[in-house]
DNA sequence: CCTATCATGTAATCCGTTACATGATTAT
DNA sequence: ATAATCATGTAACGGATTACATGATAGG
């Protein structure tokens, strides 16, 4: 099976361990979760699911201790490597998503007080300044490292996104006017 | 079982059938597509799974056609109501997440050449403005519209992120300076 | 009439999560 | 010593996708 389709986690594994070199999951975990953590968070238990699987694909390969703590030690294999370089070389196959659940709570909230959405207002404008100011720190204490590739423009691509939609959330115009819930119960008069 | 979690889909499924009454998983499906699909996709099967599981919540009643086509339509109950309607007034629970996949090949940007890094960034810029146009005809045809409630700002959401993250990848700089394939490659000389 | 396309549904599979467990280290 | 936290792993479950199927309708 060469053409494999591999998840997101699939990449993420085979290239942090091209990064760092042959790694435990555990490392593996906390690697992410001071980088891309930031933007995109697995459970630990995907860590210890993923090598293997990547193993059995011949794209990593174990070695596991032998004394008690018996943990197990990952590296990438040649065949991992051209499989990674693959998909940095590919476009990007499907479209891009932005799913967020405050987005979804707006969308419905004609159905809601103006209350709540004010709280759901306030509540995401400072979500995303508390994400601001994390990235903000980070960007100033690795923004100006050479030695990390295209890592450090990662956090410029949060910045950007987070601001944007700090701005948005800060803007957004509540008004009775938008809301239903007030109405009398509707009963539908004609075809669905 | 009162308390029991349920997902972004359950509330998709509740809060659309809300809106338009009962419907099809067809017709859900069709709604969705031209409005949240924008942001947030679902393959079909997910509209025939998602119902039942919400009747066997009690949260949703199905009635089915008795003839050829045997059609399931469902409507929401009071007790669906009511979950809809605390989860607009709750706080959202997690983080806030960016996953992107041209985030993430940017994250390992520096194991590729600059081409393909080039390529990305100039696809990922025609991605992000391609979706403006559409977002932006969207919003010219629905922008003024008063019975749409909040979901015109939705629209609005989308183009702020979009037009955010477009303007970022126009601006990033390639450089070879910042790859890792052209080094003779590493071996790793300590430990791990 | 035939062929696309629309419409409708189920089954199998898989990725990722939650829950469950336990072994080591560090702090008090 | 004991509690807390770090580190490590497996098992069970569930939500969502892909694949598989088939029935209707419209266009040529």
């Amino acid at each position: 099976m060469d053409g494999a389709k591999l998840s997101p986690m699939s990449y993420i594994t085979l290239g942090l361990v091209e990064l760092r070199g042959p790694s435990t999951p555990y490392e593996l975990k906390a690697a992410i979760n001071e980088s891309i953590g930031y933007f995109w968070t697995f459970s630990h238990a995907q860590f210890y699911n993923e090598p293997p699987r990547l193993v059995s694909l011949g794209l990593m390969h174990e070695e596991r201790e032998r004394d008690g703590r018996r943990r197990r030690t990952f590296s990438i294999t040649d065949a991992g490597r051209e499989a990674l370089q693959r998909w940095l070389a590919e476009p990007i196959a499907q479209r891009r998503e932005m799913r967020d659940e405050g987005m979804l709570k707006l969308f419905f909230a004609e159905l809601t007080g103006v209350e709540e959405i004010e709280e759901l207002r306030r509540d995401q404008e400072l979500r995303h300044r508390a994400m601001i100011a994390e990235l903000e720190g980070l960007h100033e204490r690795f923004g100006a490292r050479d030695d990390l590739g295209y890592r450090t423009d990662t956090i410029r691509w949060g910045l950007a996104g987070e601001r944007a939609l700090a701005e948005f959330w800060a803007k957004l115009k509540v008004s009775p006017a938008k809301s239903r819930r007030l109405r009398p119960t509707r009963r539908r008069s004609g075809t669905g």
